[in-house]
DNA sequence: CTGGTTCAGTTACTATATAACACGTGGTGG
DNA sequence: CCACCACGTGTTATATAGTAACTGAACCAG
């Protein structure tokens, strides 16, 4: 196992500088980034993929034998809350969100109207953010008296990198 | 106890055509639309907001006693497939497809790009077809190389009726 | 020290969804 | 006619996802 358990020695950059902006933003939040909720928030991080909360919870036994599903529940919760990780439905999975991890001061500590884009053959998902999708979809909500709050917005499709390998194959 | 259990006696009269239009788009698709199927389509449509597969397991009881999950799941996948329904992703719950109430001939029989509004006060849940919403975001997907196909679009938010009760009330 | 607040441990449970196998029925081809 | 297959359904068991409710530790304020 090379893949980091919390300990600082085996930890990539990227994922240090993201978990230093999440601490960052908590504290400005006023909330406490905890040791549970940092590895917690670490092991969505590293996945890089939608992760369910079971799956965390196996990894996360690993430095927290006691863990049990409120342990990581309650985790993910703080974590939704905070703006550091986003929940996928169609996946009931969870990934971190990429606006986390840059450190923006102390502007938008608000939730981002974000979208995903889920390939149906190699499982990657990547999040965007887009403007226009969030006003077509206010203005559309708008014109039957409808006021947008949270909007969930997942794209299942085929990413630029499996659409180049079925070509290249005669089958389909 | 009014609402219909299948019988055609108490069947109001918008079910009655919106199960005949879903039996004509079945019998084009080459599907059967077999009672069990119907019976669950018909609760769907009856309730005309989200039920959960539990909800309907619970219903579909007093119709056929040895109902049991996969019985529902099985009748809701077909359901689906044929564009009959939706799940709303956010709830778990499926609602019926408004597009599939109109007979349409023999137009359009693929699954209609289609959104969810959600109140988060009183759970009404109201599907639009906004093309806009749906450009927007083929256009944004193509932007990093991805090609859509099912689109979940879940807005949570507040209803008009919700916005102005609360308008009213001097508390929020 | 007392009492409140926040976080986490623990046990038990509810809700959602699927796997796997059995059975009947209606075709189709030998 | 029979063997076979595809399909829909019944049935049992199990997997996966999420929550309730109570406990105790740590911390801080009065």
């Amino acid at each position: 196992m090379t893949t980091g358990q919390g300990s600082a020695a085996e930890m990539p950059k990227g994922l240090a500088r993201a978990l230093a902006a999440a601490e960052a933003r908590c504290l400005r939040a006023g909330a406490q980034l905890t040791e549970l909720r940092r590895q917690v928030l670490a092991l969505v991080l590293e996945a890089e993929q939608p992760l369910g909360a079971y799956a965390l919870l196996d990894k996360l036994k690993a430095q927290r034998p006691g863990a049990a599903p409120p342990t990581v529940y309650r985790a993910l919760d703080f974590l939704l809350e905070q703006g550091l990780i986003h929940k996928v439905e169609r996946l009931n999975a969870f990934v971190g969100c990429v606006e986390a991890g840059h450190d923006h001061g102390h502007e938008h500590d608000h939730h981002h109207p974000h979208q995903f884009l889920i390939c149906g053959d190699c499982g990657a998902t990547v999040e965007i953010s887009d403007d226009a999708v969030a006003h077509a979809l206010a203005e559309a909500a708008a014109r039957v008296g409808f006021r947008v709050g949270n909007a969930t917005v997942e794209v299942e499709g085929r990413c630029a990198a499996c659409a180049a390998q079925i070509t290249q194959r005669p089958g389909a």
